[in-house]
DNA sequence: TTTT
DNA sequence: TTTT
């Protein structure tokens, strides 16, 4: 009844795009999300995970044309679940996420870019809405 | 950096507690969340996704002794992904969530009740805060 | 950018509803939020705030059609500010919440039902979507 | 019960500390949120609320050492409501928002700097954790 | 002006 | 392996 996800990651490579049957664009993509935490010996440990995210429909297309490798975004969406069986009839499960609302946060610097490279190897880039033409507030 | 997830479900059976080589406790269930939507024909359909929840520390010894089968539960955590190789060598991933928060919403009725069952065969509860000591406003 | 609230409460009256020049329904309530927390003595206190909530149109419409005085909601939406002056010419401003998803909880019990008042006075229902036709996930 | 609130905004002055009769810190500060929306011509508007934001203990310590006017923060916590009367006996509220946890997500580009002012007039600046020694996933 |  |  309430499933919501809110991540800020980075996409792994460029979005992959695909139709259904019903010729709805599919869009989806793996995203990096680091986790810091403290170790036994009180050492900042980065770890990072990835998931994947799928997303239709007009959020789909407009992710597909203007996300791509190393983007770091804003993403609102759901849990899901894959279920299949294997050759050997066991029981499989993946969990997925499908967006919902997606901002772009920032992109990295070309690297034959004639801007200094900023921070960290990042540009910033003002918060852009990937959710279209209605009056989303995130 | 932001990595937020809010469910609302049902433990499919009663937690597993263990224990950390620290002494910590690991308590471990998995939640039942339910999925409404729309088939092509226009008909409300229902899927169940089970996610793996883990908590740890003060808030699995609560989640231990007050949780147990068939509990709503509405939980405050964040996705992690446990990796490792198989016996073939290739690397595999589990997506789980760590709980931070969470709220006993419904217990469903004993059947053995005297207690009239009340509607959809559960019992209303006020939501029970399970975090403790701590002033946590959810 | 990001701009988003979730609550669970109870209306503190019926909706009331109006329409904009443009036909739109809006419908606004008042929502009763509580918040638990210890005193300097280790009591618990609770606390009680009332946050104006409002909707706009298919939503408005449902909201102000299935909602009513004691309902215990979750809320999705988010935060918006109105801005005045008054007659002295100092500016003013309120924050309100625009619902965007709204959940039913429960319902209070009828005082003069035949149905046993269940337990904390209040009789459990199922959640209920009140977003709509649209495969909303919450 | 479920009370949260999740925003990105600037800050529109330097925090303000002072200390309870406890010796705990408060630290506080007004927050920037915009929000862009289609008005009835179909062109894009932009809408600025100043939310009034809240710190306590450590939390406080760690925001009022570290931010400063102008610089991005994701910023999640749960709102509350003062309520008082005014002179002439009539109740008043105000909503405000406790923090609980924040990130620094960037800052205006000094304007002395030897760096190149960055895309916007802002410069990147990794995400950083204002949550202290714990493991805060966010 | 407030709900349970 | 699944809850209501």
């Amino acid at each position: 009844m309430l499933n919501k996800v809110l991540l800020i990651g980075r996409l792994t490579r460029d979005p992959e795009v695909r139709y259904l049957p019903s010729g709805m664009q599919v869009t989806t993509f793996s995203l990096a999300v680091n986790r810091r935490f403290k170790d036994k010996g009180g050492n900042w440990q980065e770890e990072t995970y990835f998931f994947d995210i799928e997303s239709f429909g007009g959020l789909a297309e407009r992710l597909g044309r203007q996300l791509s490798k190393g983007n770091q975004i804003l993403l609102e969406g759901s849990l899901r679940q894959d279920k299949w069986e294997n050759q050997a009839g066991e029981k499989r499960s993946r969990v997925k996420i499908v967006a919902e609302r997606v901002a772009l946060l920032s992109k990295p610097t070309q690297p034959d870019s004639n801007q200094k490279p900023s921070y960290e190897g990042s540009e910033f880039v003002e918060p852009t809405d990937l959710n279209s033409d209605e009056d989303v507030p995130f």
